[in-house]
DNA sequence: GTCTATATACCGATAGAC
DNA sequence: GTCTATCGGTATATAGAC
């Protein structure tokens, strides 16, 4: 059958999702897509339709992961901060489950989202709601400074993306200069990131605020 | 003539500057370019070379005018928030003089930086290395704390990126939903950044840091 | 240096047999 | 549901006239 449960359909949603990451959308070959997956050409267009569908389709469900990942993160309740840290731990521990997400969504933010339908949008928004959400509760309740809640939201989520989708820029670098060093795979991302936007890098009383 | 500083070659960079920041590598068309720069497709050919000389024409010079940018602003000396303050300034301004930039260096971090030539990983290695030898020095002078240098300096150079690449995927998503509001051209990254880094979100005497 | 015309190859997509 | 064969469009790149 065609349900969205096929074991073909699946396979040929992770081989999409890995060459989508590496190639980008106009980079990727439905050839080399059908190739991974084991599956004939026409099988794949069967199954999941066309390059931009399976486009959608790739995103979609990446996303999803994304977010029954973060709901579940956000369940702890807590100190502003605490759930700040649970948020982003849940971000950087979900970017790790699904290492192609962060690549592709990273090349989005670069081609200004053209490719993306509007169910997918409508997802990214969701996330990006919750994180901003998190973050005017924190002003609100005078955890956190008053900063610019977009440009923080879009720090936090551009952070976690980087610092999530880097490695394999970090080997090709590290073939020309050995000694540069780029995170790994053990890179405690999460608690990183959440010392650095809860407390920055500056030693107590540096350099105040004003 | 046909040397580097031809006015046709000039325009030809100017153009597939955009177009690579619109489409990437990949997506990017030879003819578009040539379009857009009001030169015959034969002429670019002529003047620079194929689609991957292109590439790394641009990047190459792309990044010596970021780097031209963050010499001078690392000119100022004073302490080490101080010279981060002016670096992040440098970094932010230089990106909004040239706004397809962060775009293109985004997707490369995202592709794993396959289309690099090594010129072009060895100016950015060199831009990387400016900052990190800056936060090392504030580590040493203990004006900063010892987080990790590699993801601290990853997160300053990506968090830049993003929030001077995000413009047009503001546009996108504000199709689907008015209310999210993304950061404008107005919008002070430099200014943002330093603070957030700095000092973090969290309010005097919240959270802790372990 | 400039341009037209075209070679060459690739890629997305599907028709049609089984 | 599965596969082969192929169509049609498009993209990079260049030959060759001027």
């Amino acid at each position: 059958m065609t349900t969205k449960s096929s074991v073909a359909r699946q396979k040929i949603l992770d081989a999409a999702s890995a060459v989508f990451a590496e190639e980008g959308f106009a980079g990727a070959r439905v050839d080399e897509i059908a190739h991974r997956a084991e599956v004939n050409k026409a099988m794949l267009y069967y199954h999941v339709g066309n390059k931009q569908d399976l486009y959608t389709a790739v995103l979609t469900r990446n996303f999803d992961r994304m977010d029954e990942a973060l709901v579940d993160a956000m369940k702890i309740g807590g100190s502003a901060p605490d759930r700040l840290r649970a948020i982003i731990a849940g971000i950087a521990l979900a970017l790790k489950m699904i290492p192609d997400h962060p690549r592709i969504v990273l090349r989005e933010f670069a081609s200004g989202g053209t490719n993306l339908q509007p169910q997918v949008l409508e997802r990214m928004v969701k996330i990006l709601g919750m994180v901003r959400k998190l973050l005017a509760d924190g002003v609100r309740s005078e955890e956190f400074r008053a900063t610019d809640p977009v440009m923080t939201h879009l720090t936090l989520v551009g952070a976690s993306l980087i610092l999530s989708a880097v490695a394999p820029f970090g080997e090709r670098v590290s073939e020309i200069d050995s000694g540069v060093g780029f995170p790994n795979d053990d890179a405690d991302v999460g608690t990183f990131l959440a010392d650095l936007l809860l407390h920055g890098i500056a030693a107590p009383g540096i350099g105040e605020v004003t």
